[in-house]
Order: C-alpha cells, then sequence, then structure tokens
DNA sequence: CGCCGCGCTTGACCGAGGTCAAGGAGGCCG
DNA sequence: CGGCCTCCTTGACCTCGGTCAAGCGCGGCG
C-alpha cells in the first residue's frame, strides 16, 4: 500500500491533495509556513484499497479521520443479529470517521464499494495543531457541526418515492459539488444496499426506479443513472430536503 | 430575564454551574486562572424562559450554544406547508445549538417546554479561547462528535413499539445521567410531540402505551409515567439501541 | 458455447400503522 | 356549577410498502 505525504510546499503555497477538504482552511488561515513540518506527520495518503476492503471497523482504536480522495465508501453497522444496516455513502471530498472523535473508538464499519485512496488525517496530531491555527480549529467544528442531523433523509416519515428522489438528488449535488456530472454518473452501491440505507426493502427501491424512469424523470441501466428531468425529480424530493 | 455570570472563582476553583457541560473540561484542563476574566464574557445564565416561548429560531444569525440548566427544550424545523417536524428534546445539562456552528445561523426552532433557565456559551469567544485551552477544545470536540448519528432512533425500519420502548429507555438513563429517579418520571411533552418525533401517528403513541401498560411494562397517568419492568422495556427497545 | 449464480425485477398477497371519526377527561374560566 | 377547549383515547377502515415466490439477464467459468 502506497504512502505520499499529502502536504506539499511548492514554494509559493501550501497545498493539500485537490480533493482534501482541509486544504481552504490551512489556505485561508495565514499558515505558518515555519511549522510546515508538523503537516508532514499529519496526513498521508493511503490506498488504494480494492473493492469490498475494509478502512476500520467497528471497536477498533481511533486514530484518524480521513478524507475519500477517490472511490466511494459506504459504512455501516451489524445489529446483534448479524443484520447490516447501511450509515452512508461517501463520495471523493468527504470525510469519514468523524463520529469516533468522541468515543475513541470508531462506531461503525467503513468499506470499499469500489477502488479506494484516502487522505488521512491523525486526529490527535490534528487537534493540537488546531490549537495553533484556528483556521484548521473551524474547519474541524465545521465539518463536525455540518454531520449533525445529516440523517434527515432516513429521519422523517417520507414515502418511497420521495426517499429515492431525495438520494438521487442529493448524490447529483455532491457530484456536482466534485465537478463531476449532475446529470449522468453511476451507482457505485447495490441496490440492497441502497434499499437498507433508506430503509427500504430492495423489491421497493427497484418499483420506484421503474416508477420515475416510466415518468420520464430518469432513465437507469443496471447501474448508470441519468436525470432527465431534473425539475420533476427536486420536485418529488423537496419534502425530504426543504429547499 | 435574569443574567448571572455562570463562572465563580471561590478561591481554590474554577467552577461553571453544576448542570454545565463544560464543566468538567475546564477543570481538567488545567485551567489558567489569570485568564478568569475571558470565562466572565463567555457564559451567562439567562432565563427563566415560560413554556412556549422559543429560545432562537431558525435562520436567525448563529452566536451562542447553550446547555439546559432547568426544564425542557423541544427543538424543530416547519416544512414548506407549515407543518412541524420534532427533532429533539433535551434536558437539564443537554446542549442545544451544536448544528448552527456549519452555517452560521440556527438551523431549527428551540422552544421551551416548561419554565427553562440556560447556561449561554458564546460560541465564538469559546473557539478563540480553545485555542488556548485544550480541555475546553477536547471538550468541544466531543460534544460535536457525539452528536453526530445521535438520530439512531429515528432512522432505522422499526416498528411503533420498538421505538417507543427506546424512547422511554433513553429518556430514562438521561434521567438517571442527572441524577433524576430511572424508573418514575413526567413526560413534559405533548404525545402529538412524541408521536412526530418518533414519526408515529399520535394514535399509535396513544395505542402503544396502552398495549405497554396492558403488559405490566410502564404505569401511565396523563404524562407521568413509571417503569414497572425494566428489563421488559429495555428487551424492546434492543434492536433500536443495539445494547 | 452453454451452464450457473448472483443481482435485479416483477407480481400477488398481507399486515402494521396511518387516517378518519367519535367519544372521554381534565382544566380553566365565567 | 356548567360550558368549553385542549389533549388524549378508542374504534373501524384503508393504504403503502414488506414479504414471499418466481422469473430474468448479464458475467464468469468450465
Amino acid at each position: 500500500m502506497a504512502r505520499n505525504i499529502a502536504v506539499v510546499d511548492d514554494g509559493d503555497d501550501v497545498r493539500f491533495c485537490s480533493t482534501c477538504a482541509f486544504s481552504a482552511a490551512c489556505l485561508e488561515s495565514g499558515y505558518d509556513k515555519t511549522r510546515l513540518h508538523e503537516l508532514h506527520v499529519l496526513v498521508d495518503h493511503v490506498g488504494p484499497y480494492r473493492e469490498g476492503e475494509h478502512i476500520f471497523r467497528e471497536a477498533e482504536p481511533f486514530g484518524a479521520i480521513a478524507a475519500v480522495r477517490i472511490g466511494t465508501v459506504k459504512t455501516y453497522v451489524t445489529d446483534l443479529a448479524g443484520r447490516e444496516t447501511v450509515l452512508g455513502f461517501y463520495l471523493p471530498g468527504e470525510v469519514i470517521g468523524l463520529n469516533a472523535i468522541s468515543h475513541d473508538r470508531y462506531l461503525c464499519n467503513a468499506v470499499a464499494l469500489e477502488a479506494v485512496s484516502l487522505c488521512r488525517f491523525s486526529f490527535p496530531k490534528m487537534a493540537t495543531l488546531a490549537t495553533r491555527v484556528p483556521g484548521i480549529q473551524r474547519q474541524l467544528f465545521r465539518l463536525l457541526s455540518e454531520d449533525i442531523g445529516k440523517a434527515s433523509l432516513l429521519t422523517g416519515d417520507f414515502s418511497a418515492e420521495e426517499r429515492l428522489a431525495a438520494f438521487l438528488v442529493t448524490l447529483s449535488r455532491r457530484y456536482a459539488a466534485r465537478g463531476f456530472s449532475a446529470s449522468h454518473f453511476s451507482l457505485k452501491m447495490a441496490r440492497t444496499d441502497i434499499a437498507n440505507y433508506l430503509r427500504l426493502a430492495p423489491e421497493t427501491v427497484s418499483r420506484v426506479l421503474r416508477r420515475l424512469q416510466d415518468a420520464g424523470i430518469i432513465a437507469v441501466d443496471r447501474r448508470e443513472l441519468e436525470i432527465t428531468d431534473r425539475a420533476q425529480l427536486e420536485a418529488a424530493a423537496r419534502h425530504v430536503l426543504r429547499t
């Protein structure tokens, strides 16, 4: 497994890798170049993980959070009977492991849905550094705060159609935010994972996708998805997304 | 509305009010007494708010988080059609406003369900102070991280009975953690609020409470609640709470 | 090439819980 | 004391989505 330092000093600028969620914070914070060595021990690139490979597992001691650089990560827990509950999907630029901070142990499992590379941050070192670099602290607070109430898609007693529409709109927006196409992308997860995440039966996911397709709102071919009528899709999702 | 400084220096010790969630952090952090004046501008006691009075409203500029000292707070959002969605109930010792940090605006409404007093913390000042007092930073990270994934009660496709049982067990544990009785307490919220929070119909809440009572697990009289068979209640809640 | 297997789809049926409607039970005030 | 209002409860019915079962189609492998 390859490891590279994520931070480079190219003379004029201190940069993290492009997808790294902390880059903005560090650039805007008036970061002190003489402390560059601190970032070197803080961050490293790990991966690639292969499809199905675990990044961390529940109850493992917590050491680092990680930003997805390439690929898609699924987090889940397993209940007493061994049944899986999907907690979320993480696309490039998104951060996994945040909910482990308060317990010093990972509270869920994280698995690669395809080839995945990460930008890993030692949390203790980052917290120490944050006391000296306000921009980093601010960014960490923002990241943590953002994740609170992220589950609004699951919360709420919404219909299967509303849930699925909101799921697709959310995916689309997140891809768009990272420069990918908002209207055409590929679902990296199985139908059963989507169903599990949305708390629906896989059969229901199939049926609703079919209904949305018949209504001309989307076009699905296996895992390839195209949004053909964004307005209608957003309309179907509006109760969930409250926009 | 009365306002008192929450921090007192009684010679040997720097203390917050007893219910204040930050006291531990400040005591353990080797807090520098010469900086006491910083805490004085950071924290103040506000209230009492009367039943039905709002503490903050959605979209108001975010300035402070607050720990409940006395009473019960409900947070909620209203959808486009004006319907209310209850996000949570906050008992003494619990902190409201955390999800506002990333947006600089409150993302929900907070209303008093009975007479409420708060311990309010200016967040910008606290963040600044946290850069100098590692204990405070650590405590803030912990608080934020804890709130991520708190919604597990709502998430998950659980039966009405599982949800309600888990709700009661959670309430009981939270009261117990603050020194109140774990087996006998009073529901400060209306049935409709419970129903709304658990994403059930009020009628279903009634029916399930009745069923639990007929099974000898609880005894309800209007809003007074007694847990008469804790083991069975926890058993009913085990899928939700995963313990 | 043909077989197999897994992931997905489709159909038929069923049940938990939502909805609608009516009826208590306090609590408050005149 | 009586009337009203709000909150809660109870009953009857219906609907959405889960479950069960069967069929399909692509991809892998002998």
